[in-house]
RNA sequence: GCGCGCUUAGCUCAGCGGUAGAGCAUCAGUAUCACACACUGGGGGUCACAGGUUCAAAUCCUGUAGCGCGCACCA
């Protein structure tokens, strides 16, 4: 520090050092080093984000994590990038070409070129957020930025694809799913958010027909329901079986209103009577359990609500075309205006979401790709059960990592670590460990994952289609010929290609037809197959990654590929080893996998985290992580959820411009507690400016006492004060590295705040003054070294919090210069972990509890005599005398360091002396101090001071003696206690002793 | 409905069986030669409520209330 600014400034700092790192490689994660190993992978954000606090605290924290992992000597690797995230990427590119006038809709440019767009959008605004990164300080390893479009990225998610098409696990069905109508697009369960919403519940009135069709006069039927709309598409009124209500009605029609449709009355055993009027209205295409309903009974559907959320033709002239909200409004009026709404009341319930475009969910019937979850058991294994505890073996032994043999044989589907045996503790962690509760119950209620989206931006399912159709003559084969044919074409890329065939109306699957021993051409058309209708039609499947056999499909045969892509979170459930060169073992993924930790928000634990715990057991054949650290969510101060519509989102950058970027970090970690949200405040981030001031000018107060870096501390020479700060930084090293060890970083804060600012700063520091001004020159180059030493280990600390200020500090302190290249030399971030003052290391010092009760007693003795000095409204810059009648001998040390932070003129030590009467006086450990004042003395006052004190002696003695004068407290409490509870009852007896004799020195 | 979490100083939180703590805020004072992004001193809490266990409960157990979250859901 050539230059030393009387206040820190972070902005250049923070951009020399960043670059620093990178020029020298310093986050480039080496497969080939003998270190163990620490990976991370990134929660890789939405390629176009833009960073907010979230990720300023998960980043923050995983680089934490990597920082201080370097230091305990790892071989570091921190794995960053990015996300396609389909439905927002794509819908933010629409609303823009929509604005720039380029389309109304995506349909106007057709698939290519609108993805054309989106890929011109993402490389313009792909890079933004991890350049955010990286003015966070974020140490990751740049040159294996990933993207899951990646072509590499790709290829692994197609490979994934067809593996579980060829297992069975992914299939295609015609189901009722949930459909955003403004995405367009079919979600998965875990996308639809139930949110509480006022609504109505209407009472319909559905008019009984006769055995003749005719309308029986005043004869209703009354079905409630909170959706009036979909009445349009009622195919039936049901009831329950045992409803004696109705049990006559079953099997007669209702006329269905507005429609003019005749409809059945059924029984089933999904109404109950006790609800409503017991009669439901049953609506096949628009509800689950309608549908459910109708596959019972075969209804037919009618749909007449469209995937755009308006009516269909089939809801009829006066309907169609209207957005279902408004058709809501005209059915009702319609059905008043016909006397056909008996009534309706407010109605309270929940319904279903879109967590992306925030509409209601429709339930609609189409056709998806579905997926049954893989490796369930293993899975969910690996993680029940987990105890509180720390970290799961952090440390990815190097032997174990670096064996080629054993990955191999995990990744060739051995049996997964979960399944070592009942007393095998669960090989992953969960931190907090309730979210394990979470997950567990997740895990044990799986329904199938609906992977399919009707969106361009994404991965395109590598399935090819043909539609063909057979005449219903069994003995003509002609058709089914080509099934084999087209199969023994296919049979040159047979490793590549999964065909399936099924039959379009019932959806089985019938083929493949090729068996082991040749083509079986006798396609069996069960009964099913054959009734009805005069031919039959099979949809053909091949599910192939293979550029030839899609060449050969498509030219040949007329194949086309499916439309549709698959989910966002299709592809990042394999970010942990996709990322690495999977499927080839490449010695990343034999020295990083598994990775270490995990950091992420638990509101992403289904999406993201159970199911990349599944696609690590199915293609490793291994846990992914070894602990999933769980964040909070961060909030505003008053509680709500930050969000660009209220504005309480503030700007990261804008922050880390303010107050540095080692300032937010310092702020938001202090202020993150284990497992609950965060209610961020900028005083925050404030503070973290002030700390890193503070530090600043720690090492400044350092610089300016001159003098080469002291290596070499003399025993001989040190005070109580050196022992004492000593001591408080060992108890800090330990605080902070249980803390590490926990995941509990606040608590990490908490520690290297007080340790700097409370014990260095406020008491330390002021007390080494007293030598450095007055000592002699061997006393000062010891307290140097003393304070060279401290400040060094602390610097240390401070790293994986406060990366750049700490760096600047270790270069201009020379404390880097002492320290071996590849261990401090170049940069602090692998300078080693400061460890614990080991045993030897404090019996050479002198290291004891008495050296710590001398320093802890200068410290009441302090504060006692400020006090005096400010009930006698002394002025802080006012020196005066003090005189201390003491208890035992006091060092010359001590008594320079008293005088210095009494801000005394005189500090007299005089064992005999009797202090006047009225003088002030505090009693304390090291024995009386008295306070001379010239001219008058208020004996009033004095009465008054030491009245108040009498009392809170009074008051804690009482408090110790009730206790021990209760004989079962004295016979049941352990002795430590019950001597613990003795010397203090002897300690407040003497103070209160001396105050009295104090009181009546002053007469009355 | 089921489950989870929270309730301690004005605010944010720590403490999780043995003298109620921190930071911020507040009040009073201080331009003292590391730092006013600072220093010094002070005030402030019957630890949500009610029972129970214990010599001893903020801390353990049971229940109640309030707040928050997740899952499920009958029109």
């Amino acid at each position: 520090m050539s230059e030393i600014p009387k206040a820190y400034e972070p902005q250049a700092v923070e951009e020399k050092w960043y670059q620093f790192w990178l020029d020298q490689k310093c986050f480039v994660a080496n497969p080939a080093s003998p270190k163990p190993a620490y990976s991370i992978v990134i929660p890789p954000p939405n390629v176009t984000g833009m960073l907010h606090m979230g990720h300023v605290l998960n980043n923050t924290i995983q680089d934490i994590l990597a920082r201080k992992a370097r230091m305990d000597g790892k071989e570091v690797l921190w794995l960053p990038g990015t996300d396609h995230a389909g439905i927002a990427t794509q819908a933010v590119v629409e609303k823009a070409l929509r604005k720039q006038g380029v389309m109304k809709h995506r349909d106007d440019l057709g698939r290519e070129k609108f993805l054309e767009h989106v890929w011109a959008w993402k490389e313009k605004h792909g890079g933004i957020i991890i350049q955010q990164l990286k003015k966070l300080g974020c140490s990751c390893d740049w040159t294996r930025e990933r993207f899951t479009m990646d072509p590499d990225y790709s290829r692994c998610v197609q490979k994934v694809f067809v593996e579980l098409y060829k297992k069975g696990l992914i299939y295609r069905g015609k189901r009722m799913v949930n459909w955003d109508p403004a995405a367009r697009t079919a979600l998965s369960d875990e996308e639809v958010e139930m949110t509480e919403t006022k609504g109505h519940l209407w009472h319909l009135k559905y008019p009984m027909l006769d055995d003749a069709g005719q309308p029986i006069p005043d004869q209703f039927v009354i079905v409630a329901t909170t959706r009036p709309e979909t009445m349009l598409g009622d195919e039936a009124v049901a009831v329950n079986p045992k409803d004696e209500r109705y049990t006559k009605l079953v099997g007669t029609k209702v006329l269905l209103p507005l429609q003019n449709k005749h409809i059945p009355i059924i029984a089933d055993d999904f109404v109950d009577p006790k609800f409503g009027t017991g009669c439901v209205k049953v609506t096949p295409a628009h509800d689950p359990n309608d549908y459910a309903m109708a596959t019972r009974h075969s209804l037919p559907l009618t749909v007449v609500i469209g995937p755009d959320g308006k009516m269909t033709g089939e809801a009829g002239g006066g309907f169609a075309g209207l957005d279902r909200a408004e058709a809501r409004k005209v059915v009702v009026e319609h059905l008043e205006k016909l006397g056909l709404l008996l009534k309706f009341e407010d109605y309270v319930h929940n319904v279903g979401h879109s967590q992306r475009s925030h509409v209601p969910i429709e339930p609609y019937l189409s056709e998806q790709w579905f997926l049954k979850y893989p490796s369930v058991e293993a899975a969910t294994a690996c993680v029940v059960g987990s105890a509180r505890g720390p970290r799961a073996d952090s440390g990815g032994p190097p032997e174990s990592s670096s064996d080629q043999s054993s990955l191999e044989e995990r990744a060739s589907g051995g049996p997964p670590a979960a399944a070592a045996g009942p007393a095998a503790l669960p090989p992953m962690r969960f931190h907090p460990e309730r979210w394990s509760k979470t997950y567990a119950h997740w895990m044990t209620n799986l329904r199938d994952w609906c992977i399919s989206r009707q969106l361009w931006w994404g991965h395109r399912i590598p399935v090819w289609h043909k539609r063909l159709t057979v005449p219903n003559r069994p003995e003509n084969h002609s058709k089914v010929w080509w099934f084999s044919e087209t199969e023994r074409a296919l049979d040159e890329y047979r490793n590549n290609v999964v065909v399936r065939i099924v039959h379009t109306a019932s959806g089985r699957i019938v083929g493949p037809f090729k068996t082991k021993e040749g083509m079986d051409n006798n396609l069996e058309l069960n009964e099913e197959m054959d009734a009805g209708k005069p031919e039959h039609e099979f949809d053909v499947f091949v599910c192939t990654v293979d550029e030839p056999a899609v060449k050969y499909l498509v030219e040949e045969e007329g194949f086309t590929q499916d439309p549709d892509v698959l989910d966002t979170w299709f592809s990042s459930w394999l970010w942990p080893f996709a990322t690495m060169g999977w499927p080839e073992q490449t010695p990343t993924l034999r020295k990083f996998y598994p990775t270490t930790d995990l950091v992420t928000g638990p509101d992403i634990i289904f999406f993201w985290v159970a199911r990349m715990i599944m696609a690590g057991y199915e293609f490793m054949g291994d846990l992914p992580f070894r602990n999933v650290y769980f964040t909070g969510i961060i909030r505003d101060k008053l509680g709500r959820k930050m969000s660009k519509s209220l504005g309480n989102s503030p700007d990261p950058l804008e922050l880390i411009a303010k107050y540095g970027a080692d300032a937010l970090r310092f702020g938001t970690m202090r202020s993150a507690p284990l497992g609950q949200d965060v209610l961020f405040d900028e005083k925050d981030v404030e503070l973290g400016r002030n700390f890193c001031n503070k530090l600043w000018n720690a090492c400044r107060f350092r610089q300016m006492q001159g003098g080469e870096v002291q290596g070499e501390i003399n025993s001989a020479l040190l005070t109580s004060d050196d022992k004492w700060m000593l001591l408080r930084l060992d108890a800090a090293i330990r605080e902070i590295s249980t803390a590490f060890a926990e995941y509990r970083f606040n608590e990490a804060t908490q520690a290297l705040y007080r340790v700097f600012w409370s014990e260095f700063c406020d008491w330390y520091l002021e007390a080494a003054k007293a030598p450095m001004q007055s000592g002699t020159s061997a006393q000062k180059a010891n307290t140097l070294a003393v304070l060279d030493f401290v400040l060094s280990h602390m610097l240390r600390l401070f790293h994986p919090f406060l990366p750049h200020i700490t760096e600047e500090l270790w270069h201009g302190m020379g404390y880097s210069a002492d320290m071996p290249e590849k261990q401090g030399g170049k940069t602090i971030m692998f300078a080693p972990w400061p460890k614990p003052l080991d045993q030897d290391f404090r019996d050479h010092y002198g290291l004891n509890d008495r050296a710590l009760a001398i320093a802890e007693a200068k410290q009441e003795l302090v504060i006692q005599g400020r006090n005096l000095r400010r009930e006698k409204n002394i002025p802080a810059n006012k020196r005066v005398k003090f005189i201390l009648k003491p208890a035992d001998p006091v060092a010359p040390h001590d008594q320079a360091v008293l005088q210095l932070l009494l801000n005394a003129d005189v500090f007299d030590v005089d064992p005999y002396f009797q202090g006047p009467k009225g003088m002030p006086s505090v009693h304390v450990k090291l024995g009386e101090l008295f306070l001379p004042l010239e001219g008058l003395i208020d004996a009033a006052a004095e009465r008054a001071r030491l009245t108040k004190e009498l009392e809170k002696a009074n008051a804690e003695t009482a408090k110790v003696e009730q206790k021990l004068n209760n004989p079962s407290f004295v016979q049941k409490v352990p002795p430590a206690v019950l001597e613990e509870h003795q010397k203090r009852r002897a300690e407040w007896q003497a103070k209160r002793e001396l105050i009295q004799k104090a009181l009546a020195a002053l007469g009355s």
